[in-house]
DNA sequence: GTGGTCTAGACCACA
DNA sequence: GTGGTCTAGACCACT
């Protein structure tokens, strides 16, 4: 995986994990890396990983069983307001953005449009 | 003008004068404020705006007459550019997000008419 | 290490690293002093040398690697480039001021045997 | 004409009258223009004309006759050594540079032929 | 310990 | 008055 430099790796990181278990990818109750294991997959030093469970874990989307790991919250309502929270997020991010720009949505689902029928050719 | 903290205020910065030439609130070959003038504006440092002239002028959006100021490139086609690129930047990192959630531009298009109906109300 | 007072202490440490990698003296992957560390060596403030390294990272000279310092590029290429393009503009700048004064190849050449005799003297 | 945005303008305006001098395009005794009308030829600030004149003065490379203006000196040794200054100046920072990047005399002379081979086809 | 950012304040060259 | 550079010192995020 390659990282954008601009933005801390555990957020990418972070981001990641949580796009994983918004499309399944990852289930709930899922046993996550050993924080060393996952540094190794991801190049990338172990504190780092710790920092990512860390703060994963005050979303409460993994908690910690001592000596045994960390693992992906059972709680499944958490997965999916977890689902609506990112959408949201992304997409009032972006719309703020493009009013800033004076884009109405008309705007934009127009250029949407365009971008699908090019995506189709 | 209020910062968000997480982002590096000269990079707020850069954005907002970008926006503010797309949006044609600042026209080509416009004096800018001077740095002193900008930073007592924004409430910040003038090293800090220095920063911004520097870096704008490195994306050759802006230049500086010795003594004189930083002026806006009377480059229609620069600024022209810029509006595109500024779009495009926008659009494709919001699809990359939401492409990673699996949803298509379709789906988009749906929940931003659903957007655009319920501001209409 | 002494400065010339005419030109930005910044740009001469900015010439000097790349002098260094261009005769081999930095290799390619090196770590660079960090900002600190080369700030003491040159008894230069740490911001000026923070300015030096992002200024070669803008021209891929070095790069970032966060909280573990900053490295010469791994890219041969660009070091081979930097080469070339250092010795030609010093070149041109250097017969472009000797054409102004009237002054052809065939007259620098014999310029520079004369002093090259001089020197085995 | 041009200005190099690095070097400061009156520098440049300096330069480009000492070749002129050494070259014959201007003589000894010569009468300069105005501040005024050099500043509205050259486009500059009339500042800056004052300053190159006040310069060039204490190099004793001209003088200024009270209420007729400001002319280039009537000393010839003046400007013939002027033109060995300049060519060895410019020489020495050109060959300083190259020791650095550890070219040898006959480096630059091999190279210098090439570039003559090349102008010549 | 690493670089990144920011503030405060100073001095300089230029117009 | 304009930007450019530099110092000093601080805080922060990341490894």
């Amino acid at each position: 995986m390659e990282f954008d430099n601009e933005i801390p790796i555990y957020l990418q990181i972070m981001a990641m994990i949580k796009t994983d278990l918004v499309i399944g990818k990852i289930l709930k109750g899922d046993k996550l890396l050993s924080t060393r294991d996952m540094a190794v997959a991801l190049k990338v030093n172990p504190n780092t990983i710790a920092r990512v469970y860390r703060e994963l874990e005050s979303e409460s989307i993994c908690f910690t069983k001592r000596g045994m790991g960390t693992f992906i919250t059972e709680d499944e309502s958490k997965i999916e307001s977890l689902k609506e929270q990112l959408v949201d997020d992304y997409l009032s991010q972006f719309m703020k953005k493009m009013e800033q720009l004076n884009y109405s949505i008309g705007d934009i689902i127009t250029k949407l449009k365009r971008f699908e029928e090019a995506t189709h050719e």
